[in-house]
DNA sequence: AGATGAAGCGGAACGTTGCTCCGGATACGG
DNA sequence: CCGTATCCGGAGCAACGTTCCGCTTCATCT
């Protein structure tokens, strides 16, 4: 699966770094759809460079935030740790994910699109936040919080979609929408 | 805004109907965002036919599905006069437009992308079942069953982005996302 | 150091989008 | 039945993701 490789080359390696800062910088201007033609531009490089290094444009994106979305599934411990009752651990959580997905415009809409093409988006998603948000939503679960039957999958996903173009509609509050899903889940 | 005029020529106003038929059949079979080729060719016509009676792609999907879109802003009195409780009617006319966004593949996701181009689509929600929902958000308002400051664009943004991309994802059930997402909006 | 071949690079090119344009066909009013 | 305003068809354009391949560059082996 994870084919995890450092390339051996010099200009390799450099042509990867750059693409990334690039990559990183461009989709803070542009939003994670910029074309990638810009990318590449940007980096100083031929298309065929991104794809050598890319296979597909997921995988870039992929590449970009992986770190970000690590720390997000990271962080599901220290909520979990920090807040006085399970709930409120989701709660926060939920915070710091929708700050991730909002920030980066099209994340979000990225992530819920299963075109099959960004299917390197959705198993880090799978593998990594899944099992962080599992663990809340079990603890919520065992604490009575929340009914058993809710999946951390559904609760993944609706939080996602909720953040879908959020950003740049002063109408719709993304943090407000998923605090009122959330309440929606809570045990009375 | 609405230029709603019926062709005057016969072969016109033939190619307007086939082509609401072609695309309405390749909707259903290949979802909302099939190319508009593809509905030019099952019309038995070229692609500048369809742009002569449709500006623009959204400005098609939006003829197909406008009955349906107005039928259900209308669904919103009924429920009203039928539920119990307004926040009875909320559920109630929720269940319809989740039906709506659902059964037709892809619409929820054009609903929450504001490209631009879709200002038809936009504008034909928030002129028509944005009201609708106005009327029952205000009523659930009115009666305490749900806070105040609650706008309904919020509502209809929520509901429709929980239904982004739920069909054909049998971990996810957009119905109970959006009855979490209301239960939330209840007041205690 | 110099040769060698695998790895990497760039960008032209392909297939697919939404959309435009205009020469030619067509139907309606006289 | 004929003139003309209207409409039709599909070639063509720009932008996209992606592929391909000739040329360059680097690590390595003698």
């Amino acid at each position: 699966m994870g084919t995890r490789e450092e390339p051996v080359r010099a200009d390799a390696r450099r042509s990867r770094s750059a693409l990334l800062e690039a990559a990183a910088a461009v989709f803070v201007t542009d939003g994670v759809d910029a074309p990638v033609r810009a990318v590449a531009a940007r980096a100083g490089v031929g298309v065929g460079t991104v794809y050598r290094h890319f296979p597909t444009r997921p995988d870039l994106v992929v590449a970009v935030y992986r770190h970000q979305i690590e720390s997000c599934a990271a962080a599901a411990r220290t909520c979990l740790d920090a807040a006085a009752t399970p709930y409120g651990a989701l709660l926060d959580w939920a915070g710091t994910f929708v700050d991730l997905l909002v920030t980066k415009h099209g994340l979000a809409g990225a992530l819920s699109q299963d075109s099959g093409r960004s299917a390197a988006l959705h198993s880090l998603f799978l593998e990594r936040v899944l099992p962080a948000c599992a663990t809340i939503v079990a603890a919520a679960a065992d604490a009575g919080q929340v009914p058993h039957d809710v999946t951390a999958y559904e609760v993944l996903r609706g939080i996602g979609n909720l953040c879908v173009g959020a950003d740049g509609d002063p109408r719709y509050d993304a943090r407000r929408a998923v605090r009122f899903f959330l309440a929606g889940l809570r045990v009375a």
